[in-house]
DNA sequence: GTCTATAGCCGGATAGAC
DNA sequence: GTCTATCCGGCTATAGAC
């Protein structure tokens, strides 16, 4: 065994082959390459494409558990950790504008495959969901905690659809304004209409 | 030739099989059971498969064409036609959450496969966002017509997204209901500030 | 754990009979 | 214009040597 393992090399290559290609067009061997390793070597770690899927989908969420944990460690505002979640549109902007979103453009990938592995792949989604909810709650905001939180990810995942079409820079930064915008007027708003 | 000519209808089977399952995941096979012809037979009309897409973007960019004329000469004022455009989502919710934007997602698969006829596909999103531009326009919105267009998108985009992942209808009329609100609250705001 | 070799299937694409 | 038959290549997946 390496310092990293070679399982969990091929699915940090499959993770971003996936992103970059899509998971239908990447095939074993484009992993491998990516590896450095041969496709019958593969198979000793992985049986099936599916269980890359799984492993690449269980990576990320792993990976997106502990970002939303740093951002709540850090100890900022609740204001401040919503405005972490929206300026990842900016600090991803360059592959946002070639590939979209991983998580949307796994999720409606998924969803046409009709694959078994959609609803682990929303659950990415689902704990972005769930985080951002939490903090609109912390802020005060009850009822309306939950559709806020699905507004900005409708919000996010627009933005990142309509810039991979269009490849514009400045579209981007002008939506996020947008966004900081209307947190912004929530805040300010009573709580009670919230 | 028959009423409807079976070039024709390949393209109406492919343009529904590519919305259904994706570009990348949709044979010549598909396409050939779908309409009731032979593998062979496809070829008499269409050399490649660039080229069947090639076709299916000419439909839907000819079919969103007379949409928006339809929508233009209804002579309806501009915000009718906008809310023609928004409670697309609506109408459209069944095949949107199983889905996805048949658009939507076909720049994003595109943009992955780093494919030839991305910016053929984009047109059709830049359809939405010229005809969108003008009605503000028209309603007397000059500054920030384009911007609101591009919102308009972003937003639409984004709920199907989301609509798709979470596979929730009262998002979506929750979301629409809050298109229509914002509409309204940049109609009533002094149009110099727009 | 890593390799080579290969099976078996399905994809896009072609040739040629009718 | 439609068909059957077929080619070739890439794909997932397996077997077995080292």
């Amino acid at each position: 065994m390496t310092a990293v393992g070679t399982r969990d090399l091929i699915v940090e290559k499959a993770d971003a082959l996936f992103y970059e290609g899509g998971f239908e067009a990447t095939s074993f061997a484009d992993i491998a390459a990516a590896v450095g390793i041969s496709r019958g070597n593969f198979y000793h770690h992985f049986k099936t494409k599916d269980a890359i899927l799984d492993a690449v989908i269980s990576r990320r969420q792993q990976r997106t558990s502990e970002m939303l944990d740093n951002w709540q460690a850090k100890g900022a505002a609740p204001r401040d950790r919503i405005l972490s979640f929206i300026r990842l549109l900016i600090a991803n902007r360059i592959k946002i504008m070639a590939f979209g979103c991983p998580v949307g453009t796994l999720c409606s990938e998924l969803a046409k495959l009709d694959h078994a592995a959609q609803h682990r792949a929303a659950e990415i989604l689902g704990l972005f969901r769930s985080w951002l909810t939490g903090q609109f709650q912390a802020l005060g905001i009850i009822r309306q905690a939950e559709a806020h939180a699905m507004h900005l990810l409708v919000w996010s995942q627009g933005v990142a659809v309509i810039a991979a079409t269009f490849r514009d820079e400045a579209f981007i930064r002008r939506e996020v304004a947008g966004i900081e915008e209307w947190l912004d007027e929530l805040l300010v708003a009573p709580a009670v209409e919230n």
